[in-house]
DNA sequence: AACTTTACCTTGGTCGGCCAATCAATGGGT
DNA sequence: ACCCATTGATTGGCCGACCAAGGTAAAGTT
């Protein structure tokens, strides 16, 4: 992590799309910024977001934490495992479907709930640094409709047979 | 990628940060979509930022495109012997410097200059779709923005003795 | 000239994230 | 009741990305 004066110089072949760089750069930098505050939570970058859902839910299944958080059931698998085995999250069986597993944070997680929510604060605050309220919210609204841009990019891709209801 | 309709209702622990969420989620959105494109290309999600530096600057040595792109010099070790195995890429040692290696694009790989550069620019005009001229230049402006914040609070982690030019 | 510091790269390990393939259990259709 | 499609979750494999440690070569110090 360098971070040039200017941290820019766009390559000649991104030049048709600045933004979408400074996407890509944005990303990578808050989320080693978020990285840095969650480490000493001991959180990894990308876990605050499984337990963000799990303390505002309680016991849930874990396909519905997965379509919550929209991440690739593997990776949700894995992560949990590995928040099992530190101790922020217990899972068992569903009794009533078995296939399926319950998921819940520990109340040692619940903890963290308040540190996690302070940390996510402070990095809004680093984030946005220097712009003013009218500044913020244009920023959401703009990052917004382009989530949404990309969301139904990925939609039509992944359903793609939507409209084949009489197979 | 499932893509709800509104792909949003924050956990409440993200509420004091909802910037911040936005980003990871565009983030997420828009490097999925960048490695949908790239994908036909040959390329994995990331490895287009060192090629797009490759075609500019030709042969360098391998911690001049470290610096250029600010990624870890590990990453970039093995990013490279994979594009070096995949054919994108020639390595050789510097003969100026026994230590270093000169990197350069190959001329297959030159061959997709043109189609990234094309990919890249419809990756745009998909991520800023339904906005116009003056909102995509207010984002970029508020990103630029954003970056330098991330950015100089990544500094003064890693160096914490940058004013120290006179030893 | 010998020693120490610094620069350059690599290796090994860990995580988040994806895809493809798999297995078990449920649910629908006939 | 039976078969088949669907759903729920896991495994293995791969890639980007990080850190910590290591090894070699150059540069600076004395």
């Amino acid at each position: 992590m360098k971070a040039d004066p200017a941290c820019t110089d766009l390559p000649s072949a991104a030049l048709g799309g600045p933004v979408s760089h400074a996407v890509s750069r944005v990303a990578r930098l808050h989320r080693f910024a978020a990285g840095k505050l969650l480490k000493g939570l001991g959180l990894y970058p990308g876990q605050e977001f499984l337990m963000m859902y799990l303390w505002d839910a309680g016991a849930v299944r874990q396909s519905e934490l997965i379509k919550a958080v929209d991440l690739d059931p593997s990776t949700v698998t894995k992560m949990l495992q590995r928040l099992e085995q530190t101790g922020h999250v217990r899972r068992c069986p569903d009794p009533d479907d078995r296939r399926a597993v319950l998921v819940e944070a520990t109340d040692d997680s619940c903890a963290l709930h308040a540190d996690v929510e302070r940390a996510w604060t402070n990095l809004e605050e680093h984030t946005l640094a220097g712009l003013d309220p009218s500044e913020r919210k244009e920023l959401a609204r703009l990052l917004a409709k382009v989530e949404e841009n990309l969301c139904h990019e990925a939609e039509d891709c992944s359903e793609a047979e939507d409209c084949s209801e009489r197979h």
